[in-house]
DNA sequence: CGCCTTTGACCTGCGC
DNA sequence: GCGCAGGTCAAAGGCG
């Protein structure tokens, strides 16, 4: 199945798109670094500049160990709140021993059954992310066995995809075709309903969420039951993630396949907005609603829906797991708080232009990916009711977003190779092709785009050091973020080595 | 010929 | 119960 082949029109036209976008980008920064005018200062300016870039590595590098430090902070919270855990779960367990009878389970076991299936909670609440840098077995007891697959356990945990798991049969064939370096990212929806759906926890969301056809949901008699699928409904609704980013192109080219299905005018915004569904595989139950944004045209409004249940093109699969992960980190702040709150890391822009915020009534992620200076800043509803507010994040340099978006796509040999104007606008890599003039705005100089660009797949540029306190607060504040971030960072890490040993 | 888009009709959920 | 809006279906037509 190769789905990663594009249409040829669409190719056409992202070539012709990245083509402009050559001839569109590149000037300006030519012309910012020799101003036609000052032709005789050439070689001073030369040396400005090669001091400026100096200087600019240097900060990078201190933001590199800065970042570190970080890393290893969060690694050793980690597992300090892990042993916490243990130690809750043994109290928890001897309480229980005392009030049974003794024949039951001995204490000793390093994962008795009861704590396995606590385990599977915590899992569940950290969004998946529990074997990574898990030191004992127990989260590994709970990956092998959610995903029944033959990958190794590292794997399953870093991968952060919309890849749901549907079957053994799905396992099978996801298994086995999954591109290497698309490293099979799964990061497990369900953690919202962790506390309810405890009788089927590792049910993906897509599966019965989004039956593939309203036949079948008029009539829901297949698989589960009808209680349990209105719930996994609800779930599934529950997990949107909605992109918006500056995209000329009536769509936004995510590597997947899709077909559109309708289209509607809905109130507030003359803009149609279309309905498009998954066509990778039959029964994917995957589908998107793309919309002009009402206040500017520019801007492209993707939301998504579902898990993909089919094995995805890495190109896909960069989409997949960014949508992934941030509805993962939605339906992690909702677990752990009830309604209507934002995400610690949506609130201080965490992501940078990407934006994530949420109300509980229909909670959607927006990750905003247009310029921190457009208009963005100004309070956006969505059509969903999220509402990304720009204007009160702390929006960080969008080569932070490149940093924590790359690694699912910039970093991919997918990316390197061929297939380069094939990803036309796509998600991550998509930030450079999409009218990065307009993306990064004025404010943002050449230097800048040259920073952003130059850190690329190696790393996220730095963030400016009032924000990155602002991140550590949120990321200590938050153990469910931890234990996304750790996932990702740990997927950019391995996808880096990858793309490494590609070349 | 097969796939896709278009588009009007229909279904469903929600607020009043 | 009614109306509205969002979402989906499916027939018809276009395109490669």
């Amino acid at each position: 199945m190769d789905v990663a082949v594009e249409r040829p029109p669409l190719v056409k036209e992202e070539k012709k798109a990245e083509t402009m976008m050559e001839i569109r980008t590149t000037p300006p920064i030519v012309f910012e670094s020799f101003p036609s005018t000052q032709r005789v200062d050439a070689t001073t300016n030369k040396d400005e500049k090669l001091e400026a870039t100096k200087a600019e590595m240097g900060e990078v590098r201190e933001e590199n160990e800065r970042l570190k430090t970080l890393l290893s902070h969060i690694v050793r919270d980690y597992q300090s709140l892990q042993m916490h855990f243990q130690e809750t779960v043994k109290v928890k367990q001897q309480a229980a021993a005392a009030d049974k009878l003794p024949a039951v389970a001995p204490v000793e076991a390093d994962v008795p059954p009861p704590m396995a299936a606590a385990a599977d909670d915590l899992v569940s609440l950290s969004l998946g992310s529990g074997g990574y840098a898990r030191p004992k077995g127990a989260a590994h007891e709970r990956t092998s066995s959610s995903s029944s697959g033959t990958e190794t356990d590292q794997d399953d945990q870093l991968s952060l995809g919309l890849s749901s798991r549907h079957s053994n049969e799905g396992d099978d064939r996801q298994q086995a075709s999954r591109p290497s370096a698309a490293a099979a990212p799964l990061l497990n929806l369900s953690s919202d309903s962790s506390a309810d759906d405890a009788a089927q926890p590792r049910q993906p969301l897509s599966t019965a969420a989004f039956p593939p056809t309203s036949k079948a949901r008029k009539s829901p008699s297949a698989g589960v039951d009808g209680a349990d699928e209105e719930v996994l409904q609800q779930q599934a609704k529950k997990a949107r993630v909605s992109v918006r980013v500056k995209c000329d192109t009536p769509t936004m080219n995510d590597g997947c396949q899709w077909r559109k299905y309708g289209q509607k005018i809905s109130k507030g915004n003359p803009c149609p907005r279309a309905y498009y569904r998954c066509t990778v595989a039959p029964s994917c139950p995957v589908r998107k609603q793309v919309q002009r944004c009402a206040d500017d045209m520019s801007i492209l409004i993707t939301t998504y829906e579902g898990t993909h249940s089919h094995p995805l093109p890495p190109a896909a699969a960069a989409m997949a797991s960014t949508t992934s992960a941030a509805a993962s980190m939605l339906l992690a702040g909702s677990s752990s708080s009830s309604h209507g709150h934002h995400l610690p890391f949506a609130s201080t822009g965490l992501l940078g232009p990407t934006t994530i915020s949420t109300i509980a009534s229909c909670p959607t992620v927006t990750l905003d990916l247009t310029a921190p200076h457009s208009l963005m800043q100004q309070q956006y509803a969505s059509p969903y009711g999220a509402v990304a507010a720009g204007y009160e994040s702390k929006a960080l340099p969008a080569a932070w977003s490149n940093g924590y978006l790359a690694p699912y796509g910039g970093g991919l040999p997918y990316y390197g190779k061929s297939s380069l104007p094939a990803m036309g606008q796509h998600f991550g890599m998509g930030m450079a092709t999409t009218r990065p003039d307009q993306l990064y705005g004025a404010a943002h100089s050449s230097s800048y785009l040259q920073r952003s660009s130059s850190v690329g797949v190696h790393g996220p540029a730095a963030p400016a050091p009032a924000v990155t306190d602002t991140i550590a607060k949120a990321i200590t504040s938050d153990p469910s973020f931890q234990s996304v971030l750790a996932a990702a960072i740990t997927s950019y890490m391995g996808r880096g080595a990858g793309a490494a040993a590609q070349k």
